[in-house]
DNA sequence: ATAGGGTTAG
């Protein structure tokens, strides 16, 4: 039996088909005889890698006997998308020696995915081959540049690629934006954008999300409000993910208030969105709240995935109450997702917190599947209850597994050092980090180890750490700096870190917060006075000032 | 004639 041509054609090209519907597909294409056509066997392979059917995918590459560079392309951005890195690989090489040779959008796949696998040294090496077949001026191959280098947090490589190119396109100009937002340097973001603007570049929705995901500190909710205010300008509202980036920016910023507004005011909250709220309720503090929108997305009908349900029970772990995260984990049997790895590391890492460790071990044990997710939440676990030795000792084991430690794992290994108070194991990890396992510490390790080395008294080492950084400290970092002033009684020292913030020029108001709590705790009412921050205005906007104004 | 793909969120 024949099908229309043109039917067939149409079919093909719907981007979505079941495994089924694939392979019925599939099975026509091949009485037809086209399947020896790279045009037909490159949509049923992308079909294929929709439905996960990698063996399949990878079958019919092989039976197809003119390979065209789509066909290439396709195949290896499909094991690249589902992490099999070194199958990707292993075709970028054999493309190389083979007589199809890879082009500008072949150097995207594999320098996506040397990011995705945290590989500076491949990144670097595909970098330079990219360059010796010409791709090194080409917006595409750079934009992946770009991109890939911030993701690893190589600013400097990443910005040399991009003012390289004299004209960058609107991706282009996304990408470095979203790269400065993505390792904390919002201001460059900033000034990138405005740049981009007075040359008359056209922002869309990527250019804003790219500028919200730098905005990580409560002390910039007005710039926050400002991009916020430019998406409704441009009318990016009905652009499914500009929302739920929204609602994650306000939560980050510490304002409730705003991010539940705007949640509020959309019709349809997808699973993304109710997910940022969620987790926003709970990082500020109102766990149960967050609970209870988990129970109304119930009610309405809506169906939570694993990563909603991990968000869950992040909030439920926070209460310090088993109870809710009980009912959440025979949730998670019930709806037969309690063995994805992100919901049963969120698991151990509730039963950890709730009181719980030996349960949470228990299932860490009975995991049939660990990656370094779930050994970072036991880790972290074990360095909350002070087994510091014990979370090193598992540190070895991800190691003999042959596993990669991420810069999570370094900052539960840091916070295991904090807690137990062991400066010096702490500065070999940091150090390991970064020189055997190429990581650039992030803001929380940062924290980490102004925490470990102030704490212990060496108060002066702690604030040329913070000086040495090459991105401005955020407050996180300065507060944990203060906390130590504040506990060995170095009223000067505190000062002097105020004053290097108030000359940033951002709004102050938390590290005002902070600083009145120190004066307060001296009794020094009348620097509490001269501080003459708005504590209404404030309300809601930052933990723990309601105790203040009190 | 058609086709792949670079920047984004929980």
């Amino acid at each position: 039996m024949l099908i229309p041509f043109r039917a067939l054609l149409s079919e093909l090209s719907r981007p979505h088909h079941t495994l089924l519907r694939t392979q019925i597909l599939h099975a026509f294409i091949i009485k037809t005889h086209l399947s020896r056509d790279p045009f037909y066997a490159t949509r049923l392979v992308r079909l294929y890698a929709i439905n996960n059917d990698l063996s399949s995918a990878h079958q019919l590459f092989d039976e197809t006997p003119q390979r065209s560079i789509f066909l290439w392309n396709s195949i290896i951005r499909a094991y690249a998308k589902t992490h099999l890195f070194s199958d990707a690989f292993a075709l970028f090489k054999r493309m190389l020696s083979l007589e199809t040779s890879p082009d500008n959008f072949t150097f995207a796949c594999i320098l996506r995915a040397c990011s995705e696998k945290a590989d500076i040294n491949g990144l670097e090496i595909v970098h330079g081959l990219g360059v010796v077949l010409g791709f090194g001026l080409d917006s595409v191959c750079c934009s992946a540049l770009v991109s890939a280098y911030s993701k690893l947090g190589h600013l400097d490589k990443a910005s040399r690629v991009f003012y390289g190119i004299l004209e960058p396109d609107l991706v282009l100009w996304n990408s470095m934006i979203s790269g400065y937002g993505c390792c904390g340097n919002w201001e460059k973001g900033m000034e990138l954008f405005r740049k981009m603007r007075e040359l008359g570049k056209c922002p869309d929705s990527y250019t804003v999300v790219g500028l919200s995901i730098g905005l990580t500190d409560p002390t910039l909710l007005r710039i926050g409000e400002s991009v916020h205010g430019f998406c409704v300008k441009c009318n990016f509202g009905w652009i499914g993910h500009v929302n739920s980036v929204l609602v994650n920016m306000y939560s980050r910023l510490k304002c409730m208030d705003s991010a539940y507004k705007l949640f509020n005011s959309l019709l349809q909250p997808d699973l993304v969105t109710w997910s940022a709220l969620i987790t926003g309720f709970s990082q500020a503090e109102q766990h149960n709240l967050a609970l209870d929108f988990f129970r109304k997305m119930n009610l309405e009908g809506r169906k939570p995935d694993h990563v909603l349900i991990s968000s869950a029970l992040a909030a439920a772990a926070q209460t310090a109450i088993v109870r809710p995260g009980c009912e959440l984990h025979g949730y998670a049997i019930r709806h037969g997702c309690h063995s994805e790895v992100t919901v049963s590391s969120a698991l151990i890492d509730m039963y950890a917190k709730c009181g719980y460790l030996g349960l949470g071990m228990k299932l860490f044990k009975s995991m049939p599947k660990k990656n370094i997710v779930s050994y970072n939440s036991i880790i972290a676990c074990l360095g909350l209850y002070g087994f510091a030795a014990e979370a090193f000792k598992t540190f070895e084991e991800v190691l003999s597994e042959g596993i990669r430690p991420d810069e999570s794992t370094f900052a539960a290994l840091l916070g295991a050092c904090c807690h137990s108070g062991l400066v010096d194991t702490g500065r070999e990890y940091f150090r390991r980090m970064r020189d055997e396992f190429g990581i650039l510490p992030k803001n929380e390790h940062y924290v980490h180890m102004v925490k470990l080395i102030g704490m212990a008294g060496e108060l002066t080492e702690a604030f040329e750490l913070v000086q040495s950084l090459q991105q401005p400290a955020d407050s996180s970092i300065w507060g944990a700096l203060l906390s130590c002033c504040n506990v060995h009684e170095n009223y000067e020292l505190a000062e002097v870190v105020a004053e290097n913030l108030f000359k940033s020029k951002q709004t102050k108001n938390s590290y005002k917060v902070m600083l009145s709590n120190i004066y307060a705790s001296d009794g020094r009412w009348d620097d509490v006075q001269k501080l003459r921050f708005d504590a209404e205005d404030l309300k809601g906007k930052i933990p723990g000032i309601a105790g203040l104004i009190v």
